[in-house]
DNA sequence: AACGGGCTACCTACTGGTAGGTAGGGCAGA
DNA sequence: TCTGCCCTACCTACCAGTAGGTAGCCCGTT
């Protein structure tokens, strides 16, 4: 409603807030952004931008929200997929690389949120992600009771990859250096991306 | 010499301080922490802190240096043992699981510098690392030319290992909520040495 | 043995600056 | 005229760092 003259001219100062935000406390953390800069990112003053939001955290939830929604969105049409065996696990592992591909501002503020034990967000970041992993590890037990992959510990095994796969997107900075090049364009991630899918074929597949 | 009196009753004021410095920066990153904060924790007040470092920048540095050489000893003493095949990377591995144990809040501090891109530190990190990295470049590159190891982008490979293992530590509270159980006990953290040393060379070994 | 200078380690009290948040006014469009 | 958006001006709380002073120890001199 009160949006549609502003979508004319693309998009509503709330929707570019939650961009700069988004962008902000992904480069520089919670406690290493402040509403100055969100806002002067904006062109306007920080009183304007609380206009908004009724403060800094309710900004912040709010973006850890889009951020979520769309992880489990993405995440879970990849894993209602009836493929079966490695096809599956591939599909699930692309799917994973498209997303954070997509949006690595979001993966670098998990991984803050993952060192800070999630003190910043009021959300149960665990209790949402949880059936996920439950599904994951059910998912991989049964497959290797079937014979199908190599015995492995899911629960482990799924750390092992969340860990693999995010790195390469949180410490991209990091990682351009160890490279001397980019590691985001996407040539790159698609290496890489090819990379982890082969390296967990052959350490699950017999 | 001055010390003499003080190492008696234990640490100087001076590694107090370090330690007390390490633990915070780990916890709650650069920002998020106040020289009050550690002052407050070896139980003196902020002045008397910053009479024996000159800033807070100084004594993250120096509580970063201590990091690095800890790090760099430990991994170089590894990557130096004169096994070949994947015994030599076993031990690697092995060698990290037990230096990342030992050290927790040095994993969660570097961490979060790659995620800030090495803005708080006037070190050149991956500089120092980078001898690191092309070695065991080179050595994953001549195993595969040598038919010992299935072919891998080394690169890739190294990046994926750097990730998968450094994550369990420096994410710990948030595996804690998924596995419902503490990541960082000894036992958990051989579970898990182990499984990513069977995993790697299920990938690794043909 | 007694004195006194100089040192370390710590304190309280303060500075300039910046953080998040609020109050209230101007003003354009419905 | 009313509502929504943005502004300036202000608040309190906290930050890193400084100024200045004190207690106690070491050590050379007398």
């Amino acid at each position: 409603m009160s949006d549609v003259t502003e979508e004319i001219s693309s998009k509503s100062t709330r929707e570019l807030i939650l961009d700069e935000a988004l962008h902000c406390f992904a480069d520089r953390g919670y406690e290493g952004t402040s509403l100055n800069d969100i806002a002067a990112g904006v062109g306007i003053r920080r009183p304007s931008l609380l206009h908004h939001f009724p403060s800094k955290e309710a900004l912040y939830t709010d973006v850890f929200e889009m951020l979520l929604s769309e992880w489990l969105e993405g995440l879970e049409v990849a894993m209602a997929s009836p493929a079966s065996g490695w096809d599956k696990a591939e599909l699930v592992i692309r799917a994973g690389f498209d997303l954070f591909a997509r949006t690595p501002d979001y993966v670098r503020i998990m991984r803050r949120e993952a060192l800070d034990s999630g003190v910043h967000v009021g959300v149960d970041l665990s209790g949402l992600l949880r059936p996920l992993f439950d599904s994951a590890c059910a998912y991989f037990t049964s497959e290797m009771d079937a014979g199908h992959f190599r015995r492995h510990n899911s629960q482990h095994l799924i750390i092992t990859g969340y860990g693999a796969i995010l790195t390469y997107f949180s410490d991209a900075p990091f990682i351009d250096e160890l490279l001397n090049d980019q590691a985001l364009t996407p040539q790159n991630v698609r290496d890489h991306c090819d990379h982890v899918v082969a390296f967990f074929r052959a350490a699950l597949v017999a």
